[in-house]
DNA sequence: CTGAAAGCGCTAACAA
DNA sequence: TTGTTAGCGCTTTCAG
């Protein structure tokens, strides 16, 4: 049962010296004679000799060189990018990830932080399901001094650097972006779960709809789940009520994209009846058949601003640096989809490149069609 | 500089008892007054006590309870399934994931690998870049006795599990599906890469061509990238020939995706002008303006099975098993961008549950509309 | 330039 | 029921 893999040891007694000398020529070789030092190095590349770091942070107390990443799901382009540029700038500086995906399970969520804390990593990104029940976990860590950000999300109360979306702020650009086209019949479609996101944008929704002075209606704020099929019950829903609303602002863009395919196979036409926005400038709301304005969130700042506040952290384990919490401004994308016609002529042409984008009519959106591009075209496949 | 993490040793000290009462108190308790046991377990609790896993693994040689996974890239959801799916697998066993992304590179690849054994994971699962640079670092997990198990792709003479589409099959069942509609004019979108799945791909399109006795075109096969970008490039290149193509069959979905927007935005009709067909049935191909058929993979089977083999080959580590090769089965997805049509009349309507699929007129091509539904069911967002 | 001793956190094996 | 000893693989410290 017990692994067999050679130790220094192993190499120590097959060349006849002492652990000492072989550990001290398998790394830079200073304090060793050359001949001795290529000896070894020969040897321990024969016997496939590779050092375990797991003893060596034991016996040192040194970092492991590796951190914990938790996201809630994989369900879009969103946290997979930003665990990618996770990993990219993480590994620029020698550290690895371990990673755990909590499934919008706070029950494993709080398995999952055991489970990185046990293993010693040396600090924590972290995008937390829901307020609550997550306290626990948070309090965990912290007690270890492990370092920990929040990204995307994060856990009021808990005093550690976070790096957040304007999600408030972008969901009223939408909103803004919908009333200063005269639009007052506006449809909310939220999630579910009740997590520092969901708070932000309804929040949002809800101050766009204040400051153009319309009443608010509950029964237009629907609490949908997030995914593409969510979409498709949520507009059944909707288009049960005798009133019809002139657009659809949906907490994110796979729940956007779900509504958009809803709404066009019930021949409903997108943007001549009714206008979508979506949440996330994800590049999936690029490529459907009218494509969706969208909030864009940069993930790679997230993800970079993430990574280099816990590099920070991690460099600096004493250090009390006060939390700092990052905000990473959003901008509307704006497409076909909310895109006012001077006929029922549709537009005929876009491009990868220049995804049909037009200024938004008020300042506070700001059109970035540029990163989304660039977002898109880096995606890859085998 | 050091950590101050609470150890053993300070409970023991607080509670003026032994280490080993409070490692036996700590777990199970057998052999432990009751009195004590719940002294030393508030005070554990207390002192906010997390074991080290590290050191337990390096004192009794157990395992560490962790595997890397080493992906090329997160472009689609195709990996990023495969990688969500192998997390929930393993987690259901008490496994963690140390993640390694080698973006298409192997020297970081290398790298990858070199540090998952530093960090005595008991097993891998790796779908590696390219042929040739990975032996080596093969031969190094397999040295360490470290079981292997490659996913979608493989490096031939490594003589372990694996876990694969099949690819040749499946490219050629997208072949028939066209020929057998009478195209003879099929070009080829390839990768530009040189592995396992890009030669298999390859080769069933052209066992395809040889099938229906048509003669292999060079200038109609483009060795393009294989993101949605190249298929931008790919189509100008495409179109500078004088004699136009009936159907493009894309190396992979992202490609198509690409291809796609730009044969729309050029104003060339799909599937009138010309019939797409893509590779890998990934949800984004079904949500695109004109829907592509594509050679659906599953991948919950493969990352499920990768998960399965590896779980086996861990749990008999001594055990000399023959090494197994899965081979999970594609499945022809129809939607209408190769669909014949009766006039130039396209379908109105599609939903998210059934994308617009027919059956195909081969036997050869199964249409499975389902899997893919359901895939696209599940995709989440924030 | 080389080696011996001690210890990181934890637990199996043996005392007491 | 409790405590002591020894050791996992490696490195730092101090001797030779």
């Amino acid at each position: 049962m017990k692994k067999q893999k050679t130790t220094l040891r192993d190499i120590a007694k097959a060349a006849n010296v002492s652990m000492m000398s072989v550990s001290r020529a398998l790394r830079g070789g200073v304090g060793v004679s050359g001949e001795l030092r290529t000896r070894i190095t020969r040897l321990a590349e024969e016997l496939g000799y590779v050092p375990n770091r797991l003893s060596y942070e034991l016996g040192q107390q040194k970092n492991t060189m590796t951190v914990g990443v938790v996201i809630p799901h994989f369900g879009n382009s969103f946290f997979t990018s930003i665990l990618q540029q996770i990993e990219a700038t993480l590994f620029t500086h020698g550290y690895r990830i371990l990673l755990a995906c909590s499934f919008n399970n706070p029950i494993k969520e709080f398995h999952d932080i055991s489970a990185l804390l046990e293993r010693q990593v040396d600090g924590i990104i972290w995008a937390p399901v829901v307020y609550d029940e997550g306290r626990r976990a948070a309090e965990l860590i912290m007690r270890q001094n492990c370092p920990l950000v929040f990204i995307d999300r994060k856990i009021p109360g808990i005093n550690t650097d976070s790096v957040v979306v304007d999600d408030r702020h972008g969901a009223l650009s939408a909103m803004r972006h919908l009333t200063s086209m005269g639009l007052r019949k506006i449809a909310y479609f939220g999630a579910r779960l009740d997590s520092y996101v969901t708070q932000e944008r309804r929040s949002g929704y809800l101050a766009g709809l204040r400051e153009a002075g319309i009443e608010v209606r509950g029964d237009w704020m629907f609490r949908t789940g997030n995914d593409m099929i969510a979409g498709q019950s949520a507009v059944a829903q909707l288009l049960e009520q005798k009133e019809k609303v002139e657009a659809i602002f949906c907490f994110n863009d796979m729940l956007a994209v779900g509504t958009e395919l809803e709404l066009l196979n019930r021949g409903i036409r997108i943007p001549e009846d009714i206008m979508l926005v979506g949440f996330g400038g994800v590049f999936e709301s690029g490529i459907v058949r009218v494509p969706i304005t969208s909030v864009h969130q940069d993930e790679n700042a997230l993800a970079t601003a993430a990574a280099e506040l816990l590099l920070t952290r991690m460099n600096n384990p004493t250090m009390k640096l006060p939390s700092v919490e990052r905000v990473i401004p959003t901008s509307l994308i704006v497409r076909e989809s909310t895109l006012r016609l001077p006929s029922a002529v549709k537009p005929a042409s876009r491009s990868i490149a220049t995804p049909a984008a037009k200024p938004a009519a008020k300042p506070a959106a700001k059109p970035a069609a540029k990163p989304k591009a660039k977002a898109a075209a880096k995606k890859k496949s085998r």
